[in-house]
DNA sequence: CCTACAAGTTAACCTTGGCTAAAATATTAG
DNA sequence: CTAATATTTTAGCCAAGGTTAACTTGTAGG
């Protein structure tokens, strides 16, 4: 017998704290669990990107500097981006990036960029802004990446 | 032998899109990967504690289930976080949560609702911000949660 | 009390992503 | 041109997190 009459506040309550149904609340994390197989090749090429934009070419020293890991790391992440064809090089050469390298990176950049300015149009430092925004950026939804632009655009838009 | 910090490029055309300097630009990284070490036990001692105050008892096939992996790595899991004094179980037994896992949980259980409660105040559908907020939360900040939790809070007042 | 079935564990395997040390290759200085 | 130095690769190690298959343990029905 359920007495719908006086759950009113219990109902409130528990809402709150409710997880979704079983298979709904598998599919988070299994969507948490597709993005960090992605996130590491995300991060390479688009820093690959900019050092070839920036810099002129793309070292394995460098970016084992940047990323803060050993070149023997890098060499074998590398060996991994070339075996996805995202990336081309030749031995003891410095690197390049295949179309579907340079359309990932221009996809994973878009997506930083977006994330890193709508924290600091939150008003979060750029320094927080920055490290949130690289571990947050690989769990952005399309349909929340459009919303922080939204609502960056419109912060903008106010203070000028 | 290249400069790896080299600033030849114009200060203008870059300032948008350039980035920090090398040391900074790999803490990001190093705070991204100690974030991933500490997700799975997370989510894990997060969901334990859900289990255990709206189920009464927290069972490894609710928790295969819940997390859309097998019994045997929830099972080689749950032997992780008994070596690292979050959870205790007797063999065959369903699990309980240390003082320590408890008290991870309760901070772990608060982040997620921050950032969940803030995507929706944000306007991103619910089912959305689930998923997002599943993956985002291991990579905010204490500083971030602080604007988020405000905005949310503004957001509620301004709908009353 | 036994027996089936459900739940939990263990073993063997795999990929990813780190590390150090040593070897190979490229580059630069003399 | 050669020797020193810088860079890249390889080999061997490790832990995390996933899998399937087989085994052990717990529990509920007849
Ligand atoms: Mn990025
Ligand atoms: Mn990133
Ligand atoms: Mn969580
Ligand atoms: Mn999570």
């Amino acid at each position: 017998m359920t007495d719908s009459s006086n759950d009113v506040t219990p109902d409130r309550l528990c809402k709150a704290d409710a997880l979704p149904p079983s298979d709904q609340h598998a599919q988070q994390y299994v969507a948490v669990r597709n993005a960090h197989e992605t996130e590491l090749l995300e991060d390479y090429v688009e820093l690959i990107a900019h050092l070839l934009k920036h810099q002129g070419e793309a070292r394995s020293t460098d970016i084992a500097a940047r990323m803060g890991v050993s070149q023997a790391t890098v060499s074998k992440t590398v060996t991994r981006l070339k075996a996805l064809g995202l990336v081309s090089s030749k031995p003891y050469r410095s690197l390049f990036l295949t179309e579907k390298g340079e359309a990932m990176a221009a996809m994973s950049h878009q997506r930083h960029a977006i994330v890193l300015q709508f924290l600091r149009a939150l008003g979060v430092s750029d320094r927080t802004a920055r490290i949130d925004a690289e571990g947050m950026e690989h769990h952005v939804s399309q349909e929340t990446l459009d919303i922080m632009q939204r609502y960056t655009r419109e912060q903008e838009r106010r203070s000028s």
